[in-house]
DNA sequence: CTTCGTGCAAAACCTTTGCATTAAA
DNA sequence: TTTAATGCAAAGGTTTTGCACGAAG
């Protein structure tokens, strides 16, 4: 084996999607790799809504589709490179799920704050009870619920909206 | 102190909700009572619109509306009685959260099923981690994905619709 | 050429809300 | 009697889809 082969080399979000697209007999097109390159540019933790605003206001030549935006979400999850995370203000929340260490996340109920931690501990559960049962998992997602360091101190807000994660 | 307060007993979910109503200065009216008396009678996994079948299509004078049935819903949740525990179909997944035990759920992506587990060495976890980081936890939600034990041997079926949880 | 993808607008869907009426406390 | 809750229908908001056109292999 030569040098090369023997360094794992980190593929690029946008390889990956089309490796997957390709298992799929589907195609890497323009506007698919516009979304790519946006979602991993800039976003973190976004909802469909967000990126549909960035990706329709363009007037460059770069603009995308909202439904086109909302096929790609979903061919990206698909493909194992974006997971939803929580729901807020009734939209499904995105962040990445490659090339990023897998975490968890508190979630405050007062003041909808993400906390993200670790995952370690978490999957070696989810991996031992998973085989426990036959099952073949390609990941979790654990949101631990209840009211951050700040707002236990704070003075009870109820319910503040909450626009940005 | 009496023998009967020295036992710790079982408070129905209908009391539970009773006194969570009474501390919020709301009322448990007929048809509070007629949604909580099904939904811990039959359903384990159920989603609001079959629910909502269930109680619009009553004749016997025991028919509770569609707005009263999702209102219910959020009372019952915020009372701590019910948990949303997944989303299928794009319908919030609700299960009992009161007078059962604390499990976790393996959610098949191929066929849809929820396979629950107990959640007692996820529960530690939780704990460590909530008091590390100064967080107040009420309760958590963990989500395996991947590809259930039966689904792993089949042929692969893209997306069967699943009606019931 | 033949299949797949895009964009648009309309539809589908789940959930919430305004309002007049009814029922708890 | 006072305040809260119900039911209906209508609205709200997110996500999906049918279809004609265009692009990719």
């Amino acid at each position: 084996m030569s040098d090369l082969e023997s360094i794992s080399v980190a593929v690029s979000p946008r390889e990956k999607f089309r490796e997957y697209l390709s298992t799929q007999n589907k195609r890497l097109t323009r506007e698919r790799d516009i979304v790519v390159e946006e979602v991993f540019a800039t976003h973190e933790h976004f909802d469909p809504e967000q990126l549909v605003a960035v990706m329709t206001a363009r007037t460059d030549g770069r603009r995308v589709s909202r439904s086109t935006v909302y096929r790609t979400l979903k061919e990206l999850e698909r493909a194992g490179l974006l997971r939803k995370v929580a729901r807020a203000n009734d939209r499904d929340v995105f962040e990445h799920d490659y090339g990023y260490p897998q975490h968890d996340h508190l979630i405050c109920s007062e003041c909808g704050s993400l906390t993200e931690f670790p995952a370690d501990d978490v999957s070696k559960v989810v991996t031992r009870v998973a085989e426990a049962n036959g099952f073949r998992h390609t990941g979790h997602r654990l949101e631990v619920h209840g009211v951050c360091n700040q707002c236990c101190r704070s003075p009870r807000r109820r319910h503040p909206k909450l626009d940005m994660i």
